[in-house]
DNA sequence: TAGTGGTCTAGACCACGGC
DNA sequence: CCGTGGTCTAGACCACTAG
């Protein structure tokens, strides 16, 4: 036999996608695989827990493991820094800085995080990303000083914020939301489309271990697609 | 010491966190960890490659494991069923089926699946999907008949597009695609909002174990917002 | 070629949770 | 209760690859 956890996660992917084990059964439980597939109790553990992560399998102590009814698969998006997605286009990477100042969060802001009026010291960054020197994207940006002091010192022109903050301050965890709207007439203007164009717009909030850390409001230029891969 | 390997885990984490262990550095191997940490190496093993996985660790035979450089954090996006994104709101769901016909896949679904014309044996189905019996998205959408010969007869009343293909088709992999785009005079009419509103469009490829299954294209109701979690 | 992670094994104990 | 998956261990061999 000399089966690998890989050649037992594959032999019971067959048996699932084959309806050998149909959706919502039961199915023989790891001793008793073990010994069909000629190997130790701990290679088919690894081999269903791989299944399960991806959705294929539902396992309970106890209740056995059972072939999931609705496979809920999840796609996975690769967060990329916008260079690696200017570059990996085969683009020249830039920025511009547009505006820099202490401003503290407006309130639509402050009521993403939750937090009370007026907020911690933050600073507003406005940058605009360049692909081959032609606008890729507009970042409006408001960073909390309270949770990254140094930003406040950093040089946006070396590093863009985008960069600089993966650099600099670890974070927790976060939300992304895209969503269409139409262009306003400065982000027309800086992305070189006619206002009311659609735009795919990425909000993003980024929480350090503790407090919030940024909120970011980035208006692709027209014609942008996000892709996924299931 | 006594350490599970979540206990290994979240010590290797907070070393990294903590910069104790730096970006770019190497940390100690398996074996000398596993002998500070009072555990079994293959205890470090499993704390690592959770790590790994989920992309603060470069692992590699010989050269040994190092904290990632630029910790690529991957944001998860479960895909559910239109239903269950309804049915999350709190809202009803219902959906219309609007066109069914046979015909053949065009020239830019063919194109997208790298098919020779004329293609496939393909249905049609065009399909409103509604929330508490407002517009919530317009779905057009070809089916290979070919890989699954069954949705010729599939009772689409019963069994949205969506549901049906779940269940009766298992897919093998695919992609998503978002954009923004306006709305064309047919979305408009269908969606209830005016021509040119900027529309996210979801376009969506199935691949089976061997052809493609369905090219779908899904125009949401203005408004609509995609969020994921990292 | 030597050092590292990758994997397998046999056995053990534990935690959960149907019954 | 007691069957199931979850985990740990000590040891072993292997696969890859940097030097």
């Amino acid at each position: 036999m000399s089966m690998g956890w890989q050649d037992v996660r594959d032999e019971a992917l067959r048996r699932i996608r084959s309806r050998a084990w149909e959706p919502g059964a039961l199915i023989p439980n790891e001793a008793d695989l073990a010994q069909e597939l000629g190997c130790a109790r701990a290679t088919v553990n690894r081999a269903l827990r791989a299944l399960a992560e991806e959705g294929w399998l539902d396992r309970r102590r106890k209740a056995g493991t059972r072939v999931t009814l609705a496979p809920q698969r999840r796609a996975q998006l690769a967060i990329p820094l916008i260079r690696q997605q200017i570059e990996a286009r085969g683009q020249s990477f830039g920025h511009r800085i547009l505006i820099r100042t202490a401003e503290p969060m407006p309130p639509h802001v402050l009521a993403l995080f939750d937090l009370p009026a007026p907020g911690p010291a933050a600073m507003r960054v406005q940058t605009l990303y360049l692909a081959d020197d032609r606008a890729f994207a507009l970042e409006d940006r408001w960073v909390n000083l309270d949770a990254v002091p140094s930003f406040a010192g950093a040089d946006l022109d070396a590093l863009c914020p985008n960069e600089w903050l993966v650099r600099h301050a670890p974070f927790a965890h976060g939300t992304l939301d895209y969503s269409a709207v139409p262009a306003s007439a400065e982000e027309a203007a800086q992305l070189g489309c006619a206002p009311g164009a659609p735009l795919m717009i990425l909000e993003r909030r980024t929480y350090g271990p503790a407090a919030p850390v940024t909120y970011m409001r980035l208006a692709h230029a027209p014609g942008h697609r996000l892709r996924l891969e299931i």
